[in-house]
DNA sequence: GAAAACCCTGTAGCGGCTACAGTGTCAAGC
DNA sequence: GCTTGACACTGTAGCCGCTACAGGGTTTTC
């Protein structure tokens, strides 16, 4: 299988399926007589995982040991939970604070309503600079 | 003020001060006579504008922008409301991929309960595995 | 024999910093 | 006057996970 059926096969583009041989993460195959890459069937299961943990948003480090807990598969189960819960609660804590975010952005947003018709000038600048002057701040309180 | 005075009154790092100065997001200051740089307090606020829109997590592009509605205050509004809005969006598409996340993990986890005692393989890898061979997959349903 | 479509390697770029290396300057203590 | 330490400067490289070239070779199709 050449690399852009392997690409087609599993939705990775042809340059991301190279780079993750460079890393390590995808083991060199054999190459045709004019140097071509030339992939087998594992091949496609093993970057189809990678694109699977991926899809999990798992950084490639964490990526790369399962795949060795993968190839050496004696029971790590105690490292893959841990594996999991981490990026769990890496999710978790980026969760929480996308949802302040939204407030934030919400309530700065409010700020603006009513100030386009008159010559004031925007309340959403306004609240912005304000913040540079440690005034209170209805967008960002914890500053 | 010297920069590390800058750097500890807004919290930000002494490399990213320079780096927003050589991006052209914060003026260069006037320099003393052995060349150090000589902050105001319009760097001080003009700093802690910026740090405010990065915590609202805008990329450094819409802070420019901003801040040049800032500069030139005439009835930016509309643009100002449109920024905004774009950041929300983009923060609330992030939200909701997120939280699919959070599921899939939970899900994936759940599978190595009971597993550890006995000899039997990992609960999650085999899900992730079965992933590669296009089964049907409680973690990642879309793929 | 020419064009299109594929392949190769290697390098540079993205964003938003962060971390050096290598050098200069200044204030305090001896 | 000398050393030490903390600060400053510039410039470059690294982080992540790709993505996009440049500059070349090969294969297929007309």
């Amino acid at each position: 299988m050449q690399i852009k059926e392997l690409a087609r096969a599993t939705g990775v583009d042809v340059e991301t399926i190279r780079y993750y041989e460079k890393e390590g993460l995808l083991p060199a195959p054999a190459r045709h007589g004019n140097g071509y890459r030339n992939y087998e069937h594992p091949h496609l299961e093993r970057l189809s995982f990678i694109r699977h943990c991926r899809a999990l948003d798992m950084p490639l480090a964490d990526v790369k040991r399962l795949l060795g807990f993968v190839d050496d598969p004696q029971g790590h189960c105690v490292n893959v939970d841990e594996l999991v819960d981490e990026q769990l609660s890496r999710v978790r804590a980026r969760l929480k604070s996308m949802r302040a975010l939204e407030k934030q952005l919400l309530q700065l947003r409010s700020r603006c309503n009513g100030a386009h018709l008159d010559g004031a000038p925007c309340g959403i600048l306004t609240e912005l600079v304000s913040a540079a002057h440690g005034e209170a701040c209805a967008c960002h309180p914890s500053l």
